[in-house]
DNA sequence: AAAATCAGCCAAAGCGCTTTGGAAGTCTCC
DNA sequence: GGAGACTTCCAAAGCGCTTTGGCTGATTTT
């Protein structure tokens, strides 16, 4: 069924019936209610792509997927998308994924853009100059940005978790402890929110008068193996660290197998804070020493970012407006006092 | 540009050029070489949306997302999408989420198809009787199912792993090394491939005149904290097993933690298989005893969607087929003699 | 009582593409 | 040399919606 036969129905015109559907003010209640109900009772809706076509409009936002043989999507991004979608379904909206190279992602943004294949973008992982940010803010549709980006002179919206904040209060108690080796752990150091967390870390140290030599800091991807890698080098140096901290729950699965096999026990001798963004499937309550993390549910961002988008395409929010989330430090057994 | 402008500017009419430009064989080679060269060279792209309202495709395939409060997307899903948007990033497909509430899919299959939003759709994690799969089945979109179904008196596209035979020789290879007392721990029993799994343990027994005993088989979301529990129960019964099969690497950290705990050695007084659908951040070789497993790339899985969804709306591939991938057997430490 | 306003509705013109049903022009063949 | 068969191109009619501009009759203002 469409337009064109359901106004027929009703004995009324189809710019009424699209007024009324679309709520516009030039209809009678009256007018309206009843054709709303003969809609829903019909089952009559717009056909989107005529609609599309029409107003421009999709009701789709996009995400450009970085792929390549050696490109990992990482995990977190599922819990991401939970929390996106569980907000996004309660308003239809639905997210467009549009897979590009990850050395050119530039060619799939200015397509999905010039095709006017969704109404607004948002962005993951950011750099501190990240081109994408930079590139979407020249071509002038609504994005949100995941993270942040540094250096910048205009504004954009964004939703960030106080990475610097976390990391500093995470040092410092650990310095409270009696820990003056302290080592980081840290996820791909071009990403903004490892270089906060760095940060964040060296502000804490410095209070102290005390600084993080370049040997006890180390980044990689955040996977299981660099955190095994990362700890056996750090635990098998002349001075090793008394406590560590570490960017990534999958990281400190490592980091706990390399402290097992040197026989290096936790708390006893090493002290391990690591961050985590709340996975169903793995709890620092459950590892063998119950982790003590800096935490903050990705997945609430992910329904947040649904939010503030929805709100953008409504035109309820305008322009940009950063965000930014305190982190929650939960005290478990895997930290004790210095050795 | 629109195609009004560009044809105009190559003093041809729009039908020509669109014809020219989609390969209708009405139009010489030698203008199609002009129209083709002068679309690149002016940046010309047929606007989706018109095309769409046009003829009724959209270059895009769907996944309904079930999502909830209650309800975890399964980590693998992003490995999945590793390998669909390598592929389809080739061919400018792109993949539209669309959130839905997990307790009622039905609604927003009905939508997308009766929007038309995308020309295919594919379907995971199905269970035997899949409600989806009959629904899309009737409502005849064209479709493909990564698992399969068991039951229906039709045909449909499916590619699946042999999940059956991969257990069944896993266990037979538990059974050569002496082991009488074998456990499985599955993911939700409700999924096809755990159904399956189970029936592959249950038919290796079987050739040796064994059962598995309902005791020694446990089924929950493939989380840490279950692998641990289903562990626990079994290695504190009476009368513990001597091998475990396991459905998820995630589950069988969760194993490895209880055995440390309980004091049992792998592969000692157990041993351990898992299944490994390859994740790039966790891997079997590097737990701390090295685990073997019979091991399937989801990531390959997802890469062969993508080209089978392809070749599906370029019609080059045609009605019904299944597709049943063999599984392989890596051999690691994690399994011993029977003690 | 005439003029001005306004609420409520409508016809028709897009949006940018594909596709139908020709119409020229060019070859072929008897 | 003219009829038929191709080849190559075109004008115009959709696809299903939104939106502009205008029209009608009722209400308010002067």
């Amino acid at each position: 069924m469409n337009l064109k036969q359901f106004s027929r129905m009703l004995e009324l015109s189809q710019t009424t019936v699209s007024r009324a559907l679309n709520g516009y003010p030039e209809v009678s209640e009256e007018t309206r209610r009843r054709v709303v109900d003969a809609a829903k009772r019909h089952g009559y809706r717009p056909n989107p792509s005529a609609r599309q076509l029409a107003t421009g409009k999709t009701g789709m936002i996009g995400y450009v997927l970085p792929t390549g043989a050696s490109v990992d999507i990482d995990p977190h991004f599922v819990e991401f998308l939970s929390g996106l979608g569980d907000y996004a379904r309660a308003h239809e909206l639905d997210l467009v994924l549009s897979p590009a190279d990850a050395d050119d992602q530039e060619t799939t943004y200015r397509r999905i853009v010039a095709n006017r294949q969704v109404d607004a973008v948002y962005i993951s992982s950011p750099q501190p100059r990240d081109r994408r940010v930079a590139l979407l803010n020249t071509l002038g549709i609504p994005f949100l940005v995941h993270g942040r980006t540094e250096g910048f002179d205009f504004d954009y919206s964004f939703l960030d978790i106080d990475n610097e904040g976390a990391f500093r209060e995470a040092a410092r108690l650990l310095m409270q402890l009696g820990h003056r080796r302290i080592a980081l752990i840290n996820g791909d150091i071009r990403e903004t929110f490892a270089i906060h967390r760095e940060r964040g870390v060296r502000a804490a140290l410095a209070e102290k008068g005390l600084v993080l030599a370049d040997d006890t800091v180390s980044s990689a991807a955040m996977t299981e193996e660099n955190g095994y890698r990362a700890a056996r080098r750090l635990l098998e140096s002349s001075a090793p660290p008394t406590a560590i901290l570490c960017s990534s729950l999958i990281m400190s699965l490592g980091v706990v197998r390399a402290a097992r096999e040197l026989g290096v026990s936790i708390p006893g001798r090493l002290s391990l804070i690591a961050h985590d963004d709340v996975f169903p499937w793995l709890k620092p309550e459950n590892f063998s020493v119950p982790l003590t993390t800096t935490r903050s549910s990705i997945r609430a961002a992910g329904a947040r970012v649904a939010e503030r988008l929805a709100a953008r395409l409504a035109n309820l929010e305008d322009g940009a407006r950063g965000e930014l989330w305190p982190v929650d430090l939960v005290v478990r057994g895997s930290i004790a006092g210095a050795p």
